[in-house]
DNA sequence: ACATGTTATGTTATAGTGTAACACATGATT
DNA sequence: AATCATGTGTTACACTATAACATAACATGT
């Protein structure tokens, strides 16, 4: 399962990338689709220099290219940025407003997975609204180990 | 008060500092006790070449030099890195065993508030077990525009 | 068609953040 | 003294990200 590409989807989020794109008045150019498809292509985040390695296969593409497009890609919420890894990752699900979504970054594998938990969405809400502060997004980011890499670390350190 | 300072609690964090070095068989040394008082004269967070300039006025200090103290001070829970700024923030409570602290960083002012919020830690560790997901820590940093610099920003763009 | 404005990309250079690798020093323990 | 872990110095380098400016491509109104 890690392995797993999500190219079948590739279709549906560019689909979903155009219409976005088009409501602000912008467009999912074929760098930016490029740049969608490789990150779909992986279930892990991707550092923007792993992106480029990717796509200077075919073209010689610079660091700023790369960033423009994760830009945009972030833009339109397809795409979000893991600050504890410096890395970018395809958004699963096109988050709904005022969704709160948890991205679970395991540090022993780098799998990541997307949770959307309207429990902490609710506690979080009232605590922020107490501090006065208004969150730019409602994804939070979480660094531990995955069940799977647990299970392992146990195995090898038994008892 | 964005300026204050907290020179007063030094000696305090220092005397916390040695103290949980001393129980890990480490010590607090001269360098590590500086980079904190650095940390601790600021109300922000700073960049590691910010703290390397500060310390610079009175001796050269290569960047790893400094890299090597902020993650000392990091595992005795004294310093939090700041993913989302590259930056590096003085707890100003020593958190307690499980207890989930909320960073709410301004992107505007860069101020970071800590809140303690045993509401979002419950509900964060029920979503987490249930996602059989161990958090490698209990602080989460949100990212948002502080009541000041909302107040700001409406008053020059009103209506 | 033409002028204009906006969007998007290209190009070059550079800034900012973080580590590897190895040497050396210091202090504790046996 | 020998040894081991801790801490720092030094050099060099890798990785991440952006500035500044030029050009292209496309829409829109006249």
């Amino acid at each position: 399962m890690a392995q797993m590409t999500r190219s079948t989807d590739l279709d549906g989020l560019i689909a979903l990338g155009t219409a976005r794109a088009r409501s602000r008045r912008q467009s999912l150019t074929p760098l930016r689709t490029q740049v969608l498809a490789v990150l779909a292509a992986q279930s892990r985040p991707l550092g923007a220099y792993d992106i480029q390695r990717a796509l200077s296969a075919s073209k010689h593409m610079s660091p700023i290219s790369i960033y423009r497009s994760l830009e945009f890609l972030m833009e339109i919420g397809l795409v979000h940025r893991l600050a504890t890894q410096s890395a970018y990752v395809l958004l699963k699900r096109p988050p709904a407003e005022n969704e709160t979504l948890l991205c679970l970054v395991c540090r022993s594998c780098g799998e990541v997975d997307e949770v959307s938990s309207p429990a902490v969405g609710q506690t979080l809400g009232s605590t922020l609204a107490a501090a006065s502060f208004t969150p730019a997004s409602r994804l939070m980011e979480v660094e531990g180990d995955c069940s799977d890499c647990r299970r392992r670390m146990s195995l090898s350190h038994p008892g």
